[in-house]
DNA sequence: TCTTGATATGTAACCGGTTACACATTAAGA
DNA sequence: TCTTAATGTGTAACCGGTTACATATCAAGA
């Protein structure tokens, strides 16, 4: 790789004035200018950002700390944020942490010591004290971290309740819930919003955490324990998914016995027999959204600190009847 | 944060001598160490990882090269390459390239530029001229780029023939198959290793990318077209789901009237009804040895360019009948 | 006692950019 | 013609580490 050196040499100019022509700063005569792309195309040559990133204090490099990519909500929401990052001259530094504190921690001092712009986080440690003295631009994702900090949110208060409500005006007057767990604060309000309108129909409720073996367990423990139902909302789509194989598995017709409506509005969602109804937030806006925020915090364009709750649809596939009229 | 010169100052010491117990290379005395080392945990000192890139030329970073996270292959690899490179002090850096050929060079440049350590790629242009000239370790990943670089792949052709057995085996006498997207050379291995076994019994065969929306589309024309057939194999888990979802909608019975078998063994296998029965390549583990692989390169510890081919299984879930006695 | 090698430490060059500053030239305005 | 501001360019300091090299001390062996 050739260096700025090499090319000042080449186009018989200092380094500052090649400088400033790649950055198109300062003042620089027609004729210089021309030499020095003449010679950065000849050497093909371009800017080490290591050195660059040195003197910047600044390495168009932004860390990204999520759970578990292999969880079926993040690859979208990391693409998302991978485009809109690469679209403005950024990469992402990926980072599983499986909620564990402690790869956490590490991951943090290993991004700040490379000096990463910011950060996006979709892990929930409400009161991680990591954060708390952590001076770099950063937006939570799908998750709360603590006042003080954006966060970019679906809906989910409005999710659970559209769900109640499609269910309920589906003809369905006995639900069902398998929430998700306990301590995320964005998929609890999804149960807070369902629980709301369900109301007395509610005649049985589990919990289970997000993997499919889990999801799988709590929807047979709900089938033994509270059958019958007619309409059940799961507190995401792997979920929803588990539900559906334990109702197909017990020759329960869905959705003529019962209805089953998901969360999330994952590809797997459409993937299933039949198809799954569910509460879509709008995933890749959700990344866009993180992203853009993230890089104008970077960008110092706005600090005041808020939370952008976006809005949530119902996309009805096969597991719901249809609209009653 | 503070920076080496504050610990040395902090310390008594010069920063050589702070460079040298950080690194544990020179002589230092006992003395001078402890001193040191209680500097820096005062100060919380954490060396600045770009000024050290700067000089070494190396910045422990990994480029990982895909074609798109969000396709469910990919999160698990992804997955296992970060754990591994982690465990040894480096970070990757995510890049999404919808195998066009612009982005991946505009990607090459980026990582160049920050002076990644190495690439895992998991692209399939097999005559890409940016590699030809890439003067960095790197390994090819599920893919073949070409001779002389490294590559991790499955044994599709084993697998292929094992699909075909199996099937077979089972009671299948009249088989269909969907093959992958032509110019992915390891998933054509998967169609010759069936075609290969099925010979004569071979009634249908078509084609298609590994989206779900073409996979539905290719199953609803080899059912217009080919049916009857009571085996098919497709070349990957996505297009086994589409299949079984179209063979639901069809209401033919799976296993049945029409045994199911998909290859790669991802979850969403396990997620559909009935749970897919599968060729399982080993994808963690593929990853993992891709990273190590890369690693060992990275430290000049073998440089003979080699071929890795991973073993697959079969992995009996519900699309199969029973093993015949 | 003198030599020699091991131990210990500091100074400064270096990695490859960016930019403050000094200096030179030129054109416009008084 | 003299000032002054705008334009153009190079030198060197700087970012924060690593390390070559110079130098100093000390103990062992001749």
């Amino acid at each position: 790789m050739a260096t700025i050196k090499q090319v000042a040499k080449h186009a018989n100019v200092s380094v500052a004035t090649v400088s400033r022509v790649m950055n198109k700063s300062g003042y620089v005569s027609e004729e210089a200018k021309e030499a020095v792309e003449k010679a950065i195309a000849e050497l093909n040559y371009a800017p080490n950002r290591v050195a660059r990133s040195l003197y910047k204090k600044s390495s168009n490099l932004i860390g990204l700390i999520m759970p578990d990519i292999t969880n079926p909500f993040f690859p979208q929401l990391a693409r998302a944020i991978e485009d809109v990052a690469n679209q403005h001259g950024y990469q992402v530094v990926l980072c599983n942490t499986d909620e564990q504190l402690k790869k956490e921690q590490t991951y943090l001092v290993a991004l700040q010591t490379m000096h990463v712009d910011g950060l996006i986080i979709t892990t929930n440690h409400s009161h991680n004290p990591n954060y708390e003295t952590l001076d770099l631009p950063m937006v939570a994702l799908d998750r709360i971290v603590k006042a003080g900090i954006d966060a970019v949110v679906s809906d989910g208060y409005e999710g659970g309740k559209l769900a109640a409500d499609t269910l309920l005006q589906r003809g369905a007057t006995r639900l069902a819930h398998i929430a998700g767990p306990d301590h995320l604060k964005t998929v609890k309000r999804r149960t807070e919003g369902f629980v709301e309108v369900a109301g007395e129909k509610l005649v049985g409720m589990t919990e289970s955490t997000f993997t499919f073996k889990d999801a799988l367990k709590a929807s047979q423990e709900l089938f033994d324990h509270a059958w019958p139902f007619d309409g059940i909302f799961a507190a995401n789509d792997v979920i929803a998914a588990a539900v559906l194989q334990e109702a197909v598995r017990r020759d329960i017709r869905v959705p003529e016995e019962l209805q089953v409506i998901g969360y999330d509005g994952i590809e797997l969602g459409e993937m299933t027999s039949p198809p799954l109804t569910t509460i879509v937030q709008p995933i890749y806006e959700m990344g866009r959204v993180a992203t853009e925020r993230l890089l104008d915090l970077i960008e110092k364009k706005d600090t005041r600190p808020k939370e952008m709750l976006l809005p949530v649809t119902l996309l009805e596939r096969h597991t719901t009847k249809r609209k009653e009229r």
